[in-house]
DNA sequence: TGTATATATCACCACTTGGTGACATATATT
DNA sequence: AATATATGTCACCAAGTGGTGATATATACA
């Protein structure tokens, strides 16, 4: 065996992802992460310290989830705010769809706080503020309430998806139901937006 | 000591019960079931077999939710079908906010598939669609899938909130902002369903 | 070449977990 | 009162957990 401690670490890192995304954050141990590494666990301690600071190193190193900006490239700069926040809570959502990482995480900021979950969910909020902010856009906040709300119902959608387990058989991994969640998600937005914008309050 | 099964059995559900609202649901363990009631775990295999079984009879015995729909009593009958639903969004939301027990139970259905988790979720399912159907109505796809994408996202946001980990500043526990959030809720249900009664395909 | 250090292995600790068999004793039945 | 059964206690098991100290050995440096 050569001796790499850099080799060793992302062996390490790497394995607690796939612990992650294969087994669920409940199988996450220093045994587990160990045994999934095929390294001895002291050497967990001697690199990160302990568990907590292996899931801050992996939440700094690890590319959790991708950026949403350039999801939106396809829309054209003059589109109405309405277009733009349907495009992000939907982007987000496929995003979420796709990874599997992603999606544990954020079962996992829901049943426990650690550097990861924490570090995680900062990240997360950031995703669509940053997209609407490239935009040199301040939205008013009954509508960040709505998007937000809409998001979360996604993510929620999409959680329960997971172990075929769809809530009220809409099973957002379905092709033809996510088509209609997503035109009734932009449909939404843009009632309410052409309401509030007469009102915002 | 007097030996008394029903009340031991008693004891056990009891104990599962205080577990889960005040410890979460990862608590959960033969073990820590019998510490928490003060008996010996083998008199939780002698009266339920095993961990399934108690979580089954825990399942039904216990009052996991309460209905929602006798929530509604105060909305008129001929009340339109956009006030109806977002009082029941926003009722099924104020009952998970106030039971700690029913806001751990959502959250383990998202991590792991057990007799209570499975019963507990059919049971939410059917509460809107009772209340619904004790009032005759039948909703077309459209709307029940924004209802319960809200729906969802409310859920989503109560359990974030209950670490003091809100989503966005969204702290559903607050009061002002809950009431900005039914607000919302309201007015985007009703919005909705004014341009969609028109073309609701 | 010899030596120090970084890297990795191994053996062990106390504690917890789910699970079981042997036993004691209160209660009910005959 | 004698017996059978329901109920409860105890001791134990193998396996897993997080965590640590002692030791081996590859690599780098003198």
């Amino acid at each position: 065996m050569h001796r790499n401690s850099v080799e060793t670490k992302k062996k390490i890192l790497d394995a607690l992802e796939n612990l992650i995304t294969y087994h669920g954050f409940t199988a996450v141990g220093i045994n587990a992460v160990a045994r999934e590494a095929g390294i001895d666990k002291v050497l967990i301690y001697r690199y990160f310290g302990s568990m907590e600071g292996l899931l801050k190193s992996f939440a700094e190193e690890k590319e959790l989830c991708p950026s949403v900006s350039n999801l939106l490239i396809d829309l054209h700069d003059g589109a109405p705010f309405h277009e733009i926040a349907a495009k992000i809570v939907i982007e987000h959502a496929r995003a979420l769809q796709k990874s599997p990482l992603a999606q544990e995480l954020v079962c996992w900021e829901l049943t426990e706080q650690n550097p990861l979950t924490v570090l995680f969910g900062k990240e997360m909020e950031q995703r669509g503020l940053n997209a609407l902010a490239d935009r040199g856009i301040v939205p008013d906040k009954d509508s960040v309430t709505l998007s937000v709300v809409l998001l979360c119902g996604l993510q929620y959608l999409i959680l329960r998806g997971r172990n075929n387990n769809p809530m009220m058989n809409i099973d957002y991994s379905q092709a033809e139901i996510r088509e209609d969640i997503e035109r009734v998600i932009s449909k939404t937005i843009k009632a309410f937006y052409d309401v509030h914008e007469g009102s915002p309050n």
